[in-house]
RNA sequence: GGUUCCUUCGUCUAAUGGUUAGGACAGGAGAUUCUCAGUCUCUAAAUAGGGGUUCGAUUCCCCUAGGAACUACCA
């Protein structure tokens, strides 16, 4: 039987860490198997749904080159694949299961159940949870609660005797005894919605899920669905229940960590390959050696047995890594369109670019590559380029291995060195050479030489080296801003 | 509280009865005759604790401790 698995968020929110990496390892699987991977839109709960939600998940999917073989807009053969839209599936199958008395109607109160969760909550009581109070209504106390309006939901008998075990891929054999499951859960609220529970296992059948890939926080309810598989007399999917991607104080991974939604790594100029690289190894490892691997690698290499038990902590330094390590590898052309929006939004350069502006930016991506952990460095990075403010006492003065008179000296007859050299086409290596005589004339250190003109140039103490900042600049503007400096140097 | 799950360097992980317990990130030190970054080299750092089984346990079993998830008309 060939596998089909699905990724099944619920637009309830932007596409987040935790979410994708269900999402990649689904899609792994699948690819990795010869497999089918589904899309489906779990937006039963119209509470919480946004349209934003909706469309972030289908740009987080695009954006990280994730396409789904059956889901929303590709279709399929089991649609639709947005459960909203299956609307009525849900009602016949809950209606199904009243018929043949394996569910009931219920008309409690959300107050009902409010209060009665309180009072066990009070008591210490050892039972949690509903207390079956509708569970042997009869017709005419039915049809009463009817004629007052009440909207009923249904909900499932869980048998209060015997236990029930689901087979784990990873985890091997779970058991859970039966009165230890949540009495009689709602398959279908009060809307006409079914809820979770309800609308997956139907789903997962009726599209003919072969296994089920879900975070482990959803293992308590395993024993659940397998009741629901067995209610409908259906085959129990394989279930794969994935480790949990943590903070870094060991509970689930939220915002409180540090941003959660990919949206925001992608705005911050995090490359998709990196996320889907990092992500990928919280909770797998191909070798314990082997650390870049591509998406093409992973959907051939991806092994539902290297899959681990234990949650991991999602480390945003060593993401950091990855993606200083990806923008590295990236082709400049890549790298430049990818520069510019941040440098469009900074105000540097105009909307479009003008043809001036586009060729600086190709130039800066060499020095500026190798100094990026994100792509929006690029703006601290580039600011000198298009940003002319006179140079700072504060910079000035700290610049490491100088005093004032060395400072004065390295400025003007260091630049003066440095320009006539660079006008007449001098090869840098000699240049250096000549700016070090100067230092040694001095008794400083090279530093004490380029650290003043590099400042006086890029009015900062960290920057790009000084001869690409020359090139960048031009030789007119960065020569301008030395004597710039020098002249306010003199004053001091 | 109840239920279920988890436990190798700070972090992600490798090794499954026999290794000097390996790699990577982060940290520390140094090198690279311009800062920063990068690169390179070196370094420190772990089998939660206690019992078994065994000639031998990171690895198998039990207990303890710690952690997590779930316990909604949310998914």
């Amino acid at each position: 039987m060939s596998v089909r698995v699905r990724y099944a968020p619920s637009p309830t929110g932007l596409q987040h860490i935790g979410g994708i990496r269900t999402a990649l390892f689904n899609y792994f699987f699948a690819k990795s198997s010869g497999g089918k991977f589904i899309l489906r839109v779990e937006d039963t709960d119209r509470e919480r749904y946004s349209d934003e939600s909706l469309d972030d998940l289908y740009q987080t999917l695009e954006w990280l080159g994730i396409k789904w073989d059956e889901g929303p807009v590709v279709g399929g053969p089991y649609g639709p694949y947005i459960q909203s839209e299956r609307f009525d599936i849900y009602k016949k199958y809950a209606e199904q299961l009243v018929a043949e008395g394996k569910a009931y109607y219920c008309y409690c109160t959300p107050e009902r159940l409010e209060k009665l969760r309180e009072e066990q909550t009070k008591n210490k009581s050892e039972y949690q949870g509903y207390d079956r109070h509708c569970a042997n209504l009869t017709a005419e106390e039915r049809a009463e609660l009817e004629r007052q309006g009440i909207k009923p939901v249904i909900r499932l008998k869980v048998p209060t005797e015997g236990k029930t075990t689901f087979h784990d891929v990873i985890m091997g054999d779970i058991t859970r005894k039966n009165k230890d499951i949540s009495p009689d859960p709602i398959l279908l609220k009060s809307d006409g919605f079914p809820t979770y529970h309800l609308a997956n296992v139907i789903d997962d059948h009726l599209m003919g899920i072969t296994h089920i890939m879900r975070a482990q926080e959803w293992i308590p309810s395993g024993p659940l669905h397998v009741l629901l598989y067995q209610a409908f007399g259906w085959e129990v999917p394989t279930y794969c229940h994935l480790p949990m991607v943590m903070g870094k104080d060991g509970q689930k991974l939220s915002k409180r960590h540090g941003s959660t939604a990919v949206r925001e790594f992608r705005e911050k100029g995090y490359l998709p390959e990196a996320i889907i690289n990092y992500v990928t190894l919280v909770g797998w490892s191909l070798d314990g050696s082997t650390e870049f691997l591509s998406k093409e690698q992973l959907e051939k290499c991806f092994k539902i047995e290297n899959i681990h038990k234990n949650p991991g902590k999602f480390d945003y330094k060593k993401l950091d890594w990855f993606n200083s390590q990806y923008i590295r590898m990236a082709d400049d052309e890549r790298i430049a369109s990818l520069m510019t929006p941040y440098l469009v939004k900074a105000g540097f350069i105009s909307d479009p670019p003008s043809e001036q502006e586009e060729e600086k930016i190709k130039r800066l991506v060499k020095p500026a590559k190798e100094r990026m952990k994100v792509i929006s460095d690029i703006v601290d990075l580039s600011r000198f380029l298009f940003v002319d403010e006179p140079v700072t006492d504060e910079n000035m003065y700290i610049a490491k291995g100088s005093d004032l008179e060395n400072t004065k000296v390295a400025l003007e007859k260091g630049g003066k060195i440095l320009f006539d050299m660079l006008r007449s086409g001098e090869a840098e290596e000699k240049i250096e050479e000549a700016l070090m005589n100067l230092a040694n004339e001095l008794g400083v250190k090279v530093n004490g030489v380029f650290q003043p003109i590099r400042v006086a140039i890029t009015n900062s103490q960290v920057s790009l080296p000084l001869f690409d900042s020359i090139a960048l600049l031009g030789l007119d503007v960065a020569e301008a801003r030395l004597k710039r400096a020098v002249n306010m140097i003199k004053e001091k």
